[in-house]
DNA sequence: TCGAACGTTCAGAATCTACTGAACATTCAA
DNA sequence: TTGAATGTTCAGTAGATTCTGAACGTTCGA
């Protein structure tokens, strides 16, 4: 019910993702998994739902799939297979970012190299940058974990 | 000194911030700002050491301006001016992409609405991510305050 | 074995974005 | 006041990216 609204979420949904660097395509398939009823959704609903082509919903599912955000799942009796959103998607999604800070301190620490003395005052601004991110990157495998522990997952 | 590998490190920078979102040009003068000797420079400085138009710097530096990450600065006796990255430049880009996390929370939350009742099961996929992007835009500010007091900032 | 439904891949079209460079504005030394 | 140096804006373009759709598997019921 509300189908049109769930539509326009979806597109919202991607339209935000867009800005973090999906294609938004892929954002408003992982926007309508999130929202949509029945929760499992094969290829042609999904083509069907968001007006997007057999080959975008193909590419666009193996790609949440490999970001682990979303997983096939079969209906017995039932051809192929339909697909939902991983329960904790969105918190997978952000671990794998966490990839990210590790790739940020590593940089900085390359640039804190070239300036060659560590401890010069023209170091500062590239050691204070690295050393912020060792510690994000340190520190958000345990924010993780507290939230799965306080609620239960 | 060995001014080209600096050059490349900057390129490098772009890279890796054009798979965040930033265009490619902004993420070359600021990673060059980084590590630059002098520390501050000036607009006709840039464009030479980056191979970027008069254009893309002033309209580059103006983002990063707008961003908190560089900053003007005048020496004494010389026309315009010159910019710098600021000391803790990063950290604060990081807190302002702690917007992203409440727009996050927020959006989520329109989608528990969406599906209307809250303790449903299948508003378990949402409720989830709404909690988490709200857990995490909460705390990502005592991080940061964490850091900075342990590094005397 | 056949055909219908479903899925995948990828070349090319459609679209979007970043960047340049030219026109214009501003600043300041002389 | 003049003009050289510097800074800004923005239309247009070069180039990159996304999306489609057609060709080609694959699966499975009959």
């Amino acid at each position: 019910m509300d189908r049109e609204a769930k539509q326009r979420y979806a597109e919202e949904f991607g339209l935000l993702y867009s800005t973090l660097g999906m294609p938004p395509a892929y954002g408003k398939l992982l926007g309508w998994l999130m929202i949509c009823d029945p929760p499992d959704q094969t290829s042609t609903e999904l083509a069907r739902a968001l007006q997007l082509s057999k080959g975008s919903v193909s590419t666009g599912m193996r790609m949440l799939e490999g970001a682990k955000l979303a997983r096939r799942v079969t209906r017995p009796g039932q051809r192929g297979h339909a697909y939902e959103v991983l329960p904790d998607a969105l918190i997978t999604g952000t671990m794998n970012g966490k990839a990210i800070w590790g790739a940020l301190s590593v940089l900085m620490a390359k640039g804190v190299e070239l300036i060659g003395d560590e401890d010069a005052p023209e170091a500062r601004r590239v050691r204070i940058a690295r050393d912020f991110f060792a510690f994000i990157a340190e520190r958000v495998p345990d924010l993780i974990e507290e939230f799965k522990r306080d609620n239960g997952l």
